[in-house]
DNA sequence: CAGGCCTGTTACACTTTCGTCGCATAGGCT
DNA sequence: AGCCTATGCGACGAAAGTGTAACAGGCCTG
């Protein structure tokens, strides 16, 4: 669980028929997918979806994929985030190489949807690798996603289901700052409605879980915008 | 035969970046892995390094997964040896069980990597029950899978069929949390059709048996996510 | 074929956790 | 300072998660 819930794609295409199809099919394949169809959305989306891989055609009116994949590549927060690219043609693909745009996989039109979908997959594995062994840590604070545990200092603490939930995705981005409707989305899940008050509830019965034994308070309030850890 | 030292594992899988993970888990689980990337290979693999399990993957260029299991289980020096094959969609299992083509068990990507393990290890179990002796240790318990007995401290405790399997498997990943549908697929096995409650009043039982000569609970309940040892 | 063991399901009690409300408090702007 | 909005926090009814006893059916054994 790097992240709660269903791997997110940003599925970037121009051409309507196309992006349905892929969409329909990284949905079968348990990914919750958002669609864009030109660069500048894309651009925008990805800080608003935070998407964990994009797979981005690399023909687009305005914005061509090929900039905004080497956009993405230049920004360190989202530098880490797998770019698919879709290329109409074999020769493409040199010159995509060759432009150096930082793109992680390269699939040529027309493609087999299975062999997408596999290379989707192969990306997501490669930076979440199934969050195997991996103890989240800052500063003072332990978490191990494994065994669901979560130590702070030489305490153990313990936290209900969504407390823990809601410190995951904090610790696996410390110092991001999440707003409430972000953090309803990723603990919550999508289509649950509830209040965004309730995010504030369940941030104070976290702190306060992490500070029973002491310690100061490791979450951020930004006002106006969310919380953050550290 | 039994071996000594680590289990051998030759993993057969075309596509890098899943290949680089699995074997990465693999070696994590204790397992010495060789890896292949076509059916060529493979074949000639087995006999060079004569491996306790194989992991094969289904659609693979040149000879395929299906082929190279159909010519293991051909030859009596190889066909002792456990397949599993990987798949990509769920309607090929279908088919490789009508093809029967001998594997001894199969995992539908996008597969768990947890999942995949405990199957490995209980392939490698059957053939290899000896396991060179090794007898699973947590805390006061300690379980013999060959003898099927298990010791709490210096009592024998009696467990049913359904205990067993179930602290078999818990103790396989001692504070690892596993969550009633893995339970039940990992010890009720995949296709079987039962309630998830069904899991908790197993659990009790074995709860039950483990502390019938007094002790602490071994187990652990996370409260929305399911159980683990210690 | 009777008896015992094991299993899966259900029902109920109990506990924890959840989501919302109301009000107090803090922060920022004019 | 005064006002307005955002946030913190305690309280409370509701919902969900869990433990366990009881029961009926299946399987094997003697």
């Amino acid at each position: 669980m790097a992240r709660s819930g269903q791997p997110r794609v940003l599925l970037v295409e121009d051409e309507p028929a196309q992006r349905t199809v892929l969409a329909y099919n990284l949905e079968a394949e348990g990914f919750a997918v958002t669609q864009a169809d030109n660069g500048e959305d894309a651009m925008v989306l990805v800080d608003e979806e935070d998407p964990d891989i994009i797979i981005l055609d690399w023909m687009m009116p305005k914005v061509s994929g090929i900039e905004v994949c080497r956009r993405l590549k230049m920004r360190p927060e989202t530098r880490g985030i797998p770019i698919i690219m879709l290329s109409a043609r074999a020769e493409e693909v040199d010159r995509i190489r060759g432009l150096e745009t930082g793109a992680d996989d390269y699939v040529i039109k027309p493609y087999s949807v299975l062999e997408l979908m596999a290379r989707a997959r192969a990306q997501l594995r490669r930076v979440r690798p199934s969050t195997a062994g991996v103890v989240l840590e800052h500063e003072d604070i332990r978490l191990d996603p494994e065994s669901h545990r979560v130590y702070r200092g030489e305490n153990v603490l313990k936290l209900g289901p969504t407390e823990f939930k809601l410190l995951v995705t904090l610790m696996e981005r410390p110092g991001r700052v999440f707003s409430r409707e972000q953090l309803l989305d990723l603990v919550w899940g999508r289509d649950i409605y509830v209040d965004t008050r309730t995010v504030d509830v369940h941030v104070g019965r976290l702190r306060k879980s992490l500070m029973q034994f002491g310690g100061s308070d490791p979450v951020r309030t930004v006002r106006g915008a969310g919380y953050a850890l550290g």
